[in-house]
DNA sequence: TCTGGGGTCCTAGGACCC
DNA sequence: TCTGGGGTCCTAGGACCC
């Protein structure tokens, strides 16, 4: 059976969170910024309406703040992580073909609701987890992933469609297309989306018609995928199963540079701890690890860039040997002199653990670590990240290195001292 | 003064091999 | 003056996504 794709994209996501316990934050214009309060990485449809663009750093906004009284609320990346979870569990429910596609959007395969008004399924869906959960969301439906995504685009720009719009096998479809700009299909970005334009390629309906051979020849493969979608041949299927992860990274900026060679290793032995743990959640082992570090990218001059890579005798996700490694390789790039503003490092080679080659000459007890690690992640999951940590990481509570939040919400969802007050 | 973070896939070119 | 023809593997960089 020929799959009927769904979206179902969550509108302004992280906005839309912050409100669900904030319903102060109703009808006014909110943005949420990144991590130290620094751009601008989600925007109510209020501001999006006074033109605050995406990415925008917020001090380069902070008159537009003030005259049109701007809620901002610092990022909080537990609760969103929370919400997304009881939306993917509610939208289970309705059915089990169903892809995670990223924290505020999923595709589900509706084909076994063929007989059906998938329009009226949409809208049980949209209500559905507006009623349980108090998130708005749009519903795209169509014969592929890419025309879907228009279809859940133009849901959630037009007032008519009530929030659901169904294209398969629509007198409409090429309507949407025509009105969709080149720029917004999935899979063109800026620099096709200025190829295409100069090539008087300007809407979803003309990139569609465009010929195999021109877009295969400047896009390659990916670009012709992309256009076969557009004429409802699915080249991408449903994924059901995420597919194990290729590489893990995590790093920051810092608010204020850096230049300690001290305080850089705690930062990164606090980062090795995130990514160790998310290794151990994958069930996999890194068989490189990669260590950068970097000055403050927005100024010319003395800037400093140096990555170095590791290659680990075996395979491991054992947090305190990562350590180890990751600080010799900071070691050897961390230069004297310089205000640092980022540092981070990389998990890559990733293995199932399960298959981990041993070596002959290992003089590590690798059972004993694993049981170790099993305490460890066991004890902050039940007590929260954090409870247990290296003493690598540094003992101070208000590190340089930290990341702000100066505006954070509380953790209304995920913890029990700061639960939304009812009075 | 103040500028996020984490991914994927594809392609071209070099090294190397037979 | 002539100067093979494939393969494979790896890497860096580009393009895109959220």
């Amino acid at each position: 059976m020929s799959p009927i794709f769904a979206i179902v994209d969550c509108n302004n996501f992280y906005v839309s969170c912050e409100r669900v316990f904030n319903p102060k934050l109703a009808g006014k214009p909110v943005v949420v910024l990144s991590n130290n309060d620094g751009c601008v990485v989600a925007r109510s449809d209020e501001a999006k309406a006074i033109s605050i663009k995406m990415g925008v750093p917020v001090f380069k906004i902070s008159n537009l703040i003030k005259t049109h009284e701007v809620q901002v609320c610092s990022s909080n990346y537990a609760l969103y992580g929370d919400m997304s979870q009881r939306v993917m569990t509610t939208l289970s429910e309705f059915t089990p073909d169903i892809e995670i596609y990223s924290i505020d959007e999923a595709f589900l395969d509706l084909s076994r609701f063929k007989r059906y008004n998938l329009t009226d399924y949409g809208h049980r869906i949209r209500s559905t987890i507006k009623k349980w959960i108090g998130i708005p969301v749009s519903v795209g439906i169509a014969e592929t992933k890419t025309l879907a995504k228009i279809a859940g685009r133009i849901a959630k720009k037009s007032e008519k469609t009530g929030g659901v719009l169904d294209l398969t096998a629509s007198p409409y479809l090429d309507r949407a297309l025509a009105i969709t700009d080149v720029e917004d299909v999935w899979g063109v970005g800026r620099s096709y989306s200025r190829f295409l334009k100069e090539n008087g390629i300007k809407n979803a309906l003309q990139l569609r018609d465009a010929g195999d051979s021109f877009i295969k020849k400047r896009m390659g493969i990916v670009g012709l995928r992309m256009v076969r979608e557009l004429r409802g041949v699915a080249c991408y299927s449903l994924e059901r199963c995420l597919p194990p992860k290729k590489g893990i990274t995590v790093s920051r900026s810092f608010k204020d540079s850096i230049k300690t060679l001290t305080e850089m290793k705690e930062a990164v032995a606090a980062y090795v701890s995130i990514g160790a743990t998310k290794l151990r959640k994958e069930r996999s082992a890194a068989g490189v690890i990669m260590v950068f570090l970097m000055t403050n990218r927005f100024q010319q001059e003395r800037h400093y860039f140096n990555l170095e890579t590791i290659q680990l005798p075996v395979p491991t996700s054992d947090t305190s040997e990562l350590i180890q490694y990751a600080h010799e390789g900071l070691k050897k790039i961390y230069m004297k002199g310089y205000l640092y503003k980022r540092v981070g490092v990389m998990f890559k080679d990733l293995v199932p653990d399960g298959q981990i080659q041993s070596i002959f000459f290992d003089r590590r007890d690798r059972k004993r670590s694993e049981k170790l690690m099993l305490v460890l992640d066991r004890i902050n999951d039940r007590m929260g990240s954090g409870t247990l940590k290296y003493a690598a990481v540094g003992l101070g509570r208000n590190q340089r290195w930290q990341t702000v939040f100066e505006r954070r919400s509380p953790a209304y969802t995920t913890n029990w001292d700061q639960l939304l007050k009812v009075s």
